[in-house]
RNA sequence: UACCUCGAGUUGAC
């Protein structure tokens, strides 16, 4: 069982189509004559949540009750995660009603989707609240032993959503209370919070804050350096963007179409269009595929710069795709 | 306090 179940949810990961997992579900019943049990139905939910397929996913509820299986509190997380993403807020919080009445406790997962999906539909104030709602029941009779102390992901959850809100100094509060909490702050919170700077046009801080997290000893990944440069090409200064191009080498981080994309597209905001254009010699010289992005943009900024020929000459060229729309 | 089931950040035009 366990090994249907590794393979159902990695089949999700990998991104074999859904139908594949489905196959494995009915295979290990029929073939094997093994029992589902929650893990198992917990993964083809997510398989199928994941699809978007929210009718599928509530059949499977129904069907792992009538075999007896219990739901546990990742089976409704993860129902709440797929009608969160789908902006239904009303079914997913019907879901953790649902959950509660079963006797399942939240977990801070639990909080950290319907939060998402709040922020999502623009709700900051009632996503806070849930943050709010987490911490209390956290530090209740329980005490350290619930589960529902706020963890790195509801930390970097609620981070998000201040960057969302453009709620810069709450955002820059998170991050204390994390590093006081002993939860600190890993690349992703960092994304968000220079992300929350960049928006605004605070360059100077979201560097400082990239040296911050540097000295703290934490890895800088490859959204991260996308996130940075992009606040600095969004500030106009897309050639002090460019110079970290070399530094994300030098920290093993290899640049992808999205780096490439970013500098492109703020150069050509910058009104340089030739440095747009030795980005991209770049990109291919590194060996990175153009796509239809790229193409785009190297579109208009040729354009723009009057560079008929040039621009004609991506278009036929250059892969990546469609284009049509564009 | 038990092994791979759920939740967080990144690029253009429209």
């Amino acid at each position: 069982v366990v090994t249907f179940n590794t393979l159902i949810s990695s089949s999700l990961k990998a991104g074999f189509p859904a139908n594949r997992a489905r196959q494995l579900f009915a295979e290990m019943t029929s073939r094997w004559g093994l029992s589902p049990n929650v893990r198992t139905y917990n993964a083809l939910i997510a398989v199928v949540g994941a699809e978007g397929n929210a009718r599928e996913a509530q059949r499977l509820l129904q069907q792992m009750r009538e075999e007896g299986v219990a739901p546990d509190m990742f089976t409704f997380n993860t129902l709440i995660g797929m009608h969160g993403q789908a902006g239904d807020l009303e079914a997913a919080q019907m879901t953790l009603d649902e959950a509660l009445s079963c006797g399942c406790s939240p977990t801070p997962a639990t909080y950290t989707s319907l939060m998402s999906a709040y922020s999502a539909a623009g709700r900051y104030s009632d996503a806070i609240s849930l943050f709010q709602r987490m911490k209390e029941q956290g530090t209740g009779v329980q005490g350290s032993h619930c589960r529902c102390r706020p963890d790195l992901r509801a930390y970097s959850c609620l981070v998000s959503v201040y960057k969302d809100a453009g709620m810069v100094e709450e955002a820059e509060a998170v991050v204390q209370e994390m590093r006081e909490a002993g939860t600190p702050p890993n690349a992703v919170v960092y994304g968000s919070l220079i992300q929350a700077y960049g928006r605004l046009g605070m360059v100077e801080q979201a560097v400082t804050a990239f040296d911050r997290m540097l000295s703290e000893g934490c890895a800088p990944d490859l959204p991260l350096f996308n996130i940075l440069m992009a606040a600095l090409c969004k500030a106009g200064l897309s050639s002090r963007a460019a110079s970290f191009l070399r530094r994300m080498r030098a920290c093993g981080v290899t640049p992808d179409a999205v780096s490439y994309n970013t500098l492109i597209h703020g150069h050509f905001q910058a009104g340089l269009p030739a440095e747009a254009e030795k980005i991209f010699e770049r990109m291919k010289k590194a060996g990175c595929e153009p796509d239809r992005i790229t193409k785009s943009l190297l579109v208009r900024t040729f354009n723009e710069a009057g560079w008929h020929d040039k621009a004609a000459g991506v278009w036929r060229r250059v892969g990546g795709g469609g284009g049509e729309r564009d």
